[in-house]
RNA sequence: GGCCCGUUCGUCUAGCGGUUAGGACGCCGCCCUCUCAAGGCGGAGAUCACCAGUUCAAAUCUGGUACGGGCUACCA
């Protein structure tokens, strides 16, 4: 009977939350939630120089804006913690030792200037094998332990065995996968400074963590013979491996900030949703059937499967991801659009959160006028700027085609006089009004409207007309088609 | 250099020996319309990288080639 599954998403802390490690993560989750498994999150901050504290909030809040929650790892503790590797390093040293004990690891007391200069000479003469020459791995053990007294410096080096063969393992998105052992090196286990390396660390935590399927990408492909021998050495089972490949730029390259945001949290400061985004990523590389776009949470993780995983690479679509985040904005209450838009609205200075608190229905209307117009939360105070102050700003382009136009003064001077006259400043009855000046003018709605469209927003590119001057007011309606009398032919 | 991986419309994908190669984004056209969107309808777009082979039959299986990518660190 089957065990349920153990995942982990292990983030190295050296920068933000990265959309293809998103994607990752998102698969992890899933996965687990499907199988009624467990995830893990893991902080892999064993390179000191570039891990951060930093780093390491931002994904956390990442993680969690995503609506991804930890089964075990930092802040919810868990039986295999703790979950920093920083924090682990007593169990690599342990280890280690077991390793030493079964002469599974070897000293290595080899500079890096020799094994550049090997290296260098290796390829030079065009060896096929140019890894490690494994000169340590031949120091009889009693004169290692004597150098080691002495206090010269030295690594631990895996000792790839000799007879090893072909390593084999079963990978859910590749099948089976072969290497022959004889390519791999005897890598570095544990540095000079006493601290693991990241094939070691990784092992040694995901072996402690009794992770039972590894969903990782693809770039850890070749890596994995290599950690293979490291679980053998230690005795630990061999769990499942799933490796996905990269998410790419437009250009095909690996996509990176030269093809524009990568990090989530950039995502989130323009304004997708979380939601959009754990619908879009999932299908970079799986889809529920072929057919279907859209999918909630809920669903991904009740239909995620680790097989039909697409091999290939995966190029990353802004504009698709624009518009799945358009339908999830659709799909929002109003008081859901006023929340989520709240801070964009903020930035841009248009009103504060206390403003928005005190009018809550006024904003709560705007939301079904912008909602079909807009594919992200970054492009609603430029296009409600309008509804905001006294006066609004003429933009020339739009004064030029439509109000230096002969009779545009005379279309707003008549719609001034109809409004003026309203009893309602509803939108529909405003409507009313405005196409009863088309009537009384002979005038196409659009050569009356558009006059007005841009006296009132500035632009001859807005929101719904009507709606928008019982959303500003008769006031400042009244005062703004003055203006643009003034200015009008 | 060595080892490994990948290749279906521009993009994401469906497809697991017999399909008019399906869907989505994007694009184009028409309709709707107070602008812009949204929406409705329709359309263009893939000789399934290429070449051999297996088979009555191949996008699907096998081999090779090309192109792209990864690993080969005291990075992760």
């Amino acid at each position: 009977m089957a065990t349920a599954p153990r995942v982990r998403f292990a983030p190295s802390p050296t920068g933000h939350l990265h959309i293809g490690g998103a994607r990752t993560a998102i698969y992890n989750w899933a996965f687990a939630k499907q199988q009624g498994g467990t995830f893990v999150l893991r902080i892999d901050d064993t390179d000191p120089e570039r891990s951060t504290e930093e780093n390491t909030q931002v994904i956390l809040r990442a993680m969690e804006w995503l609506g991804m929650d930890w089964d075990e790892g930092p802040g919810k503790g868990g039986p295999d913690g703790p979950y920093f590797q920083t924090e682990r390093t007593q169990s690599y040293r342990v280890a280690l030792e077991r390793l030493k004990a079964t002469r599974a690891v070897y000293p290595c007391f080899c500079t890096t200037e020799e094994l550049d200069a090997k290296r260098r000479a290796a390829r030079e003469r065009g060896d096929s094998f140019q890894g490690y020459d494994r000169t340590c791995r031949f120091i009889p053990p009693d004169e290692a332990a004597s150098r080691i007294a002495a206090g010269e410096p030295h690594v631990w080096r895996i000792k790839v065995p000799e007879d090893r063969g072909t390593v084999a393992f079963h990978d859910a998105v590749r099948g089976e996968c072969r290497f022959d052992a004889g390519v791999l090196d005897d890598f570095v286990v544990m540095r000079s400074d006493g601290t693991p390396t990241y094939n070691f660390a990784t092992v040694v935590d995901d072996a402690a963590m009794h992770m039972t399927h590894i969903i990782r990408g693809d770039d850890h492909l070749s890596n994995t013979p290599r950690q293979i021998l490291v679980y053998e050495a230690l005795g630990a089972v061999v769990p499942e491996f799933a490796h996905l490949s990269m998410i790419l730029g437009a250009d095909g390259k690996r996509l990176s900030k030269r093809h524009g945001a990568t990090s989530v949290e950039s995502y989130r400061d323009m304004g997708y949703l979380p939601e959009a985004i754990m619908n879009y990523l999932p299908l970079l590389g799986w889809s529920p059937d072929g057919e279907t776009t859209l999918f909630s949470t809920n669903e991904l993780c009740e239909r995620f499967r680790l097989d039909h995983i697409s091999r290939n690479p995966a190029v990353f679509d802004p504009e698709k991801l624009d518009w799945i985040n358009m339908q999830y904005l659709r799909a929002l209450t109003p008081a859901a659009y006023v929340d989520a838009m709240e801070p964009f609205i903020e930035r841009a200075g248009l009103a504060t959160p206390r403003d928005i608190a005190g009018d809550r229905a006024w904003f709560e209307a705007i939301t079904p006028l912008i909602s079909e117009r807009i594919h992200r939360l970054d492009q609603v105070a430029p296009m409600i700027a309008y509804l905001f102050g006294d006066t609004v700003e003429l933009d020339g382009k739009s004064v030029e085609k439509v109000l230096a136009k002969e009779g545009a003064r005379d279309v707003l001077c008549a719609m001034h006089d109809a409004l003026f006259a309203a009893t309602s400043w509803a939108a529909a009855d405003l409507e009313t009004i405005g196409r009863g000046v088309c009537e009384k003018l002979d005038l196409k709605p659009k050569k009356v409207f558009q006059p007005v469209r841009v006296a009132v927003t500035g632009s001859m590119v807005s929101p719904p007309l009507f709606e928008s001057l019982e959303l500003l007011g008769r006031r400042r309606c009244l005062a703004r088609i003055r203006t643009a009398m003034a200015v009008a032919l």
